[in-house]
DNA sequence: ACAGAAGCTTA
DNA sequence: GTAAGCTTCTGTT
């Protein structure tokens, strides 16, 4: 083994009891043999190596074992005898099962290793570190906490079933301390199920505290009278002993004598016929499919094998594995590369080859940029980056570009830096750039290509920019979109830089380092040239190599159409909507800025002259400490940094009660609100070439699917208040045009009515009712007709509660009323429709079981803490979940009908422009003249957007108006 | 110059 | 009770 060598290592035994739990317990061979375990087993060994295989760069194997203990005995007995007493015997029908995982494990051509007088774990710490001192890395694939201790720079962990990584960070955050006092922590907790004595009454978090103070278990021992908490105090104290008995039993051997070296743990090519063969055997029949397909091997050609059956802690028989039939297949096919294995390789090399930004190429001649093209257009594949002089696309000018047509093959085409540092002479030109038009005239070529796909990462921006050079870039790709599609929800964004973390294990160079920050801030074009080279063609080098370890996840995780149906097709449709812009009236804004300064002043003097002092009363420290400090009033909450809160809430609750000052601050802060954020800000986004706002939408931003709009964002313009309202009047339609405003009604609630096939709410919005008028008369048997608003309003506030995930405390706080009334609320109403409940529940159950949820659509939203220990951390995971599979649902609908929009509207043969979305609403912009045309088209497109691909059992219903600003258009 | 808290706007 | 982004104030770097 040598540097950047990996190793994997499997805690077979850990694993063998995961499959037997995780599974039905029933599974039987035609024989009557149980095989549930050994299933799951092979399911899961070959899931990861195809994983593994397929794209985690940098995490690829060299070398492979999987670990099993031997006996039960082992040296810790010695130590001391009741380790492990507790453990039960395992369940009948596992036992026969231990000798076939053995078995299996060696059909897939790995390394099996157990020994006598020592668990898994410590054969587990012995190999980490042999691998450790040769200069590779290991990973542990397990959960199990016992591990944890050996996570360090080369040691990282897996978790299979959750997909999930656990290096240094995840141990401190679940533990709250490093792995190298994890020995110390597991001393003071102990383990019940292995029968480690450790301190009665200290738990995990008491544990890391203590360790936290004390730094470490001796010393926390030998101080253990510095203790505060008297109980705790003495209990340590007494238990002092066998805390240090706890820390040799729970403390890994990393030096035990084992009998196979490193050298024979290299991973061995897969040989398909073998495994095959006892695949078959063991009557696996889709797995069997699976490997065979990824293998290039003809399954019915392979001869099932014949499965011995051996009794007993361990096997320790010959193998057994394999037949004549499958020997002669397997040797037969030596030397010759299926396409599987072939795409394999190709990933593999995306992701092992290093990364050396010195090796990337600077292009400064045309004839050396027609050669790029000219391998770039045969390569059929190209990473494609641009480098410009602002984050925001409409404004940013090209500076220069990059490509990447193989993993490690790079370059950068500067085109208009600038010499020196950009001091107040401007700099002169650097010599020896290509003109931008010569350069683009070639680039266009390749980025206009049909049979060349281009890959970038965010492709939205880049694609603005080329647009707005007469360039459209086309087919591509998005790493960033393929990165949503597989893991929306999981911590972590979806920029390169961390993408390339977590899948490359390589640290891009950062922007900053490249330009500065703040004070010292350089743009781009003032980065010098070789410099600029090594980030940019770095950038589309990791954008490649990104997409050789995606792509091939999208099927892998079912998420290929999400990808292609939902993320991919909407880069051009946003793209052209934040190109497009949409007008806004300056004049109209000023003035309503006039007058909420001149409110704004007035309230002010008003509040100093109720509160005798002048302050600021945006601080809401010092307000607070006006409020209920110096003038003393009553019923103050504090927010959970201990200041008083002073939010809405509060003051509105002040105010009710007849009080002045509140109700004075409450309106101060709502006509400050609007100046600052509103009617001041949005003038400043004004293009001064296009004179129109071009906001910004993130694909990848939110993690139901929803998109997310900014700089400016115009998916929270006021509408709820008549002061506020007014800020749309200024979003206007061009002369002779009106804007069209399309929203969906309640969509949300008929998803749910859909997806929880509730016959009452269906029947509801089948028949046109208001269906929180309906709600209140199926809970509280009251007719719709003559129905007091106020019932009206609390059935409302419930609809919304159950797509927001209910809860007793929200329902209460939202309605001002009792938990407990809110909680029989909650009850009437899962009374009168049970359906809801069932569908609350089913949701939360399959979140826990998989990890995440699904929409109609197939998009999966994770949520990876939905298994805390903590409640309420668990609590909000579920509401979100629950919310996610009816919010995202709706975030797809409209999805599909923006990615059909701009067709229809072309086949109307109208001129009209998508301009905005709001999450269940479209802008348009259409000619005076074609509003009658367009709206039909509008509303037929988003009524139907589910179709084909799900039917709904509830229509969806769009209303949609025109007017000439915003305001009277919705 | 930046980060976090508090507060407020939307669907 | 869900999902976002922006502004101000405040304390830290």
């Amino acid at each position: 083994m040598k540097k950047g060598d990996h190793l994997f290592l499997v805690d077979g035994s850990g694993y063998i009891f995961r499959a037997y739990h995780a599974l039905p317990p029933l599974t039987r061979k035609s024989d009557g043999l149980p095989v549930g375990a050994v299933s799951g087993f092979c399911n899961m060994l070959w899931k990861l190596m195809q994983d593994a295989r397929n794209t985690d760069v940098g995490i690829t194997p060299t070398h492979f074992a999987v670990i099993f203990d031997y006996s039960s005995k082992t040296f810790r007995n010695e130590l001391y005898a009741e380790y492990k007493a507790n453990r039960s015997a395992p369940p009948e029908d596992l036992v026969p099962q231990f000798g076939l995982i053995r078995e299996a494990t060696r059909a897939f051509d790995l390394p099996c290793i157990e020994m006598e007088g020592f668990e898994a774990d410590d054969l587990i710490a012995t190999y980490a570190r042999l691998a450790c001192d040769a200069g590779g890395d290991t990973t542990i694939i397990s959960s199990d906490k016992d591990l944890m201790q050996l996570v360090g720079p080369t040691v990282s962990m897996y978790d299979p079933m959750k997909d999930r990584q656990i290096g240094i960070p995840e141990v401190i955050e679940k533990w709250g301390v490093p792995p190298e006092k994890m020995i110390d922590l597991q001393a003071l907790t102990g383990d019940s199920i292995d029968n480690v004595p450790g301190v009665p009454g200290i738990g995990p978090k008491t544990a890391a505290q203590l360790l936290e103070q004390f730094g470490d278990l001796d010393t926390l021992l030998a101080r253990a009278g510095e203790i505060k908490q008297d109980k705790r105090r003495q209990t340590i104290i007494d238990n002092a002993d066998a805390a240090r008995i706890s820390r040799e039993l729970v403390k890994l051997k990393n030096d035990v004598a084992v009998a196979d070296g490193l050298e024979s743990l290299v991973l061995q090519p897969p040989n398909g016929p073998k495994l095959i063969s006892f695949l078959k055997g063991m009557e696996f029949t889709s797995l069997t499919r699976r490997v065979a397909e990824a293998s290039g091997t003809d399954a019915s050609a392979v001869d099932a094998a014949t499965v011995v059956v051996e009794l007993g802690e361990a096997a320790h028989g010959p193998d057994v594995g394999a037949g004549e039939t499958a020997q002669a297949a397997a040797e037969a096919k030596t030397g010759e590369l299926t396409p599987a294995a072939l795409a394999d390789s190709v990933a593999q090399a995306a992701v092992n080859s290093k990364i050396d930004v010195n090796a990337y190429v600077c292009i400064r001649d045309i004839q050396t940029l027609a050669d790029w093209i000219a391998e770039a257009r045969g390569a059929e594949v190209v990473a494609f980056d641009t480098e410009t002089n602002s984050l925001d696309p409409m404004q940013a000018e090209l500076v220069g570009f990059s490509l990447a047509t193989a993993p490690g093959r790079a370059a950068y085409v500067p085109l208009t830096h600038k010499e020196g540092a950009g001091d107040l002479l401007g700099g002169g030109v650097v010599e020896g750039q290509i003109p931008t038009r010569d350069a683009l005239a070639l680039l266009k070529l390749l980025l206009e290509d049909p049979n060349v796909l281009k890959v970038a990462h965010n492709l939205k921006f880049d694609m603005l920019v080329m647009s707005r050079h007469g360039i459209d870039v086309t087919p591509a790709d998005d790493t960033m979109l393929m990165s949503y599609a597989l893991d929306g929800g999981t911590n972590g964004g979806h920029g390169m830089d961390a993408l390339s973390e977590k899948w490359l294990g390589h640290t891009p160079i950062a922007f900053k380092d490249v330009t500065g920050s703040g004070k010292s801030f350089v743009t781009f074009d003032h980065v010098a040239l070789d410099r600029a080279t090594c980030y940019a063609a770095e950038d589309a080098d990791v954008t490649l190599r990104l997409w050789h370890v995606l792509k091939p996840r999208l099927p892998v995780k079912q998420v290929v159409s999400v990808y292609e149906r939902l993320e991919r097709p909407l880069v051009p449709v946003l793209m052209r909507m934040e190109e497009r812009g949409i007008s806004v009236d300056r004049q109209i804004l000023s003035r309503l800025s006039g007058e909420l300064a001149q409110g704004a002043a007035r309230l002010e003097e008003e509040i100093f002259q109720l509160a005798g002092e002048r302050f600021t009363i945006g601080s809401p420290k010092q307000l607070g400490d006006i409020l209920f400090g110096r003038m003393g009033f009553a019923g103050g909450s504090k927010t959970k940094t201990g200041q008083w809160s002073t939010s809405a809430q509060v003051l509105e609750d002040l105010a009710a009660e007849g009080h002045e000052l509140p109700r004075k601050i409450v309106d101060w802060r709502q006509l400050t609100k609007l100046k600052s954020t509103y009617t001041d800000a949005l003038p400043g986004f004004i293009n001064p070439e296009t004179k129109r706002v071009h906001t910004s939408y993130a694909l990848a931003a939110t993690t139901t699917g929803r998109l997310s709009s900014s700089d400016p964002n115009l998916q929270n313009i006021p509408i709820r208040t008549a002061e506020g309202r007014k800020i749309r009047t200024a979003f206007i339609a061009d002369p002779g045009h009106k804007l069209i405003s399309a929203d969906y009604s309640q969509i949300e609630l008929r998803v749910l009515a859909h997806v929880a096939e509730i016959a009452q709410l269906r029947q509801a919005f089948a028949d046109g009712r208001d269906i929180h008028a309906a709600t209140a008369s199926e809970m509280f048997n009251v007719p719709i007709e003559g129905m007091p608003s106020e019932i009206r309003r609390r059935a409302k506030a419930i609809n919304f509660g159950i797509i927001y995930g209910i809860s007793a405390f929200g329902l209460a706080n939202q309605l001002s009323i009792p938990r407990e009334e809110a909680g029989d609320y909650i009850k009437r109403y899962f009374e009168r429709f049970p359906g809801i409940r069932d569908y609350i529940e089913e949701t939360k159950a399959y979140a826990r079981d998989k990890g995440y949820v699904e929409t109609i659509f197939g998009r999966r939203v994770h949520y990876p803490e939905i298994r805390s220990p903590n409640p309420s951390v668990r609590a909000f995971n579920e509401r979100a979940a629950t919310n996610a599979r009816l919010q995202g649902t709706a975030a797809d609908i409209i999805r599909r009908a923006m990615i059909r929009m701009d067709d229809a509207l072309a086949q109307a043969g109208v001129s009209t422009r998508m301009l905005l979305q709001v999450h269940d609403e479209l802008i348009f912009e259409a000619p005076d003249a074609e509003v009658e045309a367009t709206i039909p088209v509008v509303r037929h497109v988003m009524e139907n957007a589910a179709m084909p691909a799900v039917s709904l059992s509830v229509p969806l219903q769009v209303d949609a108006r025109a007017a000439h600003n915003w305001d009277e258009a919705h």
